[in-house]
DNA sequence: GCCATCTGGCATGGTAGCGTACCAGATATG
DNA sequence: CATATCTGGTACGCTACCATGCCAGATGGC
């Protein structure tokens, strides 16, 4: 296949082949996205998504080799730019509590500056076929980088209260964000971030209280 | 219409029109949730639930008149069940910790002594088509059920605060028995619901306290 | 400018679902 | 028993999608 593949490859339009297969690649997963937060999972198929793409067929096989495999791109690609864009605050050597209100607020600003990112992140599933474990797997990268870096506590101990508060936290904010998005709570994106902040830290000393009581 | 369909109406089988055209809904919704359990929503279609249901097709367009509706059916018989077991505890006139722990337990069992009914509910969503509503329309009714009777304090405010905190409950809740039935929390289902119960309270206590101290 | 490569459009044969309609056997009513 | 109703099975024309292949025009290296 790399052999084959290398027998022919010349820029094009200031491009290397490689640029070329990366920028379709990108276009496709852009054109998946804006499709299922129109039309949702269901309804989605390769032809669809090279119309929106304006590509060719030829050029969706070049990336993927099945549906599943740019249902998957999707949402890998906007977890990790969740993740991205919440560990770049937290990077910052600001005061604890106020670097953990700043990530949560860029989360949050992340997934609702465009709502489309936030219903396919967590409004849809294509649950079933062998793509439901990449949502899964995303949502669990959440978890476990919510986990691990927002509050050092959590890191400690593998205590199934941790973890099940660690869901807790991420299940619930996206319910959470989702019925702002639908105009179900009523409020200004600061209190919805105040709000957020204060239940992620209510939970997470209540986690904590009640591990540490356990273990002593 | 209804005048049409009353012209030819006798028994059958020992069952009126109306029952067996009830049976065969039914067996339609059994026969949805057993594939979408399996095969999840991507892939359903009317001729694979009549299959499964060993019934005509003309038998499907007697009970809905899109894939859409008998989605939205499964989807709302498994919450209303949901809803009707918890409430069942509810109604016992223990002390109020105490019945709150038996309405918790209750929902979890009924979700995870069939674990299908947890991952078509809370892992699974059609979204995008008209019936993408649905499901948000029978989680909404869990938020309300839960928020309306579980705690009395619940009731008292429609602050913001409460309708994030049940976003919250529900859709963490939602995440966590999800990720307890994938055995990435590592615990028996009485540790699950006793740490479900103490974070109910500590939510419950701490949005209390914010909406009172807010309000005062 | 020649030619190999790249690109988009079109065509193919096969499968599957949709919505409707028809048919023959089973069943209940009078 | 005769007749009207109910039932499951099958067939239809239609559309959409899949996976692949071919072709002509555009583009860039030499």
């Amino acid at each position: 296949m790399a052999s084959a593949d290398q027998v022919g490859r010349r820029s094009y339009g200031g491009q290397t082949s490689d640029q070329r297969a990366a920028s379709r690649r990108a276009a496709l997963v852009d054109a998946a996205f804006a499709l299922v937060a129109e039309h949702g999972w269901r309804g989605l198929s390769i032809e669809a998504v090279c119309r929106q793409a304006g590509l060719n067929k030829r050029y969706f096989y070049e990336s993927f080799d099945r549906l599943d495999a740019v249902i998957a791109a999707v949402t890998t690609r906007l977890a990790g730019e969740a993740i991205a864009v919440t560990l770049g605050e937290l990077e910052e050597d600001a005061p604890r509590d106020e670097a953990t209100r700043r990530a949560i607020a860029a989360f949050i600003a992340y997934l609702t500056d465009d709502p489309r990112r936030a219903r396919v992140l967590f409004g849809a599933v294509p649950a079933g076929d062998a793509a439901a474990g990449h949502r899964a797997a995303a949502i669990r990268r959440l978890i476990t980088t919510a986990t691990s870096r927002g509050r050092s506590i959590y890191a400690l101990a593998e205590d199934p209260a941790v973890e099940l508060s660690a869901a807790m936290l991420v299940g619930g904010t996206s319910q959470a964000v989702l019925d702002w998005l639908d105009g179900r709570v009523d409020c200004t994106r600061e209190d919805l971030v105040d709000d957020l902040v204060a239940l992620w830290h209510v939970i997470g000393d209540a986690t904590m209280a009640r591990v540490v009581g356990r273990v002593t």
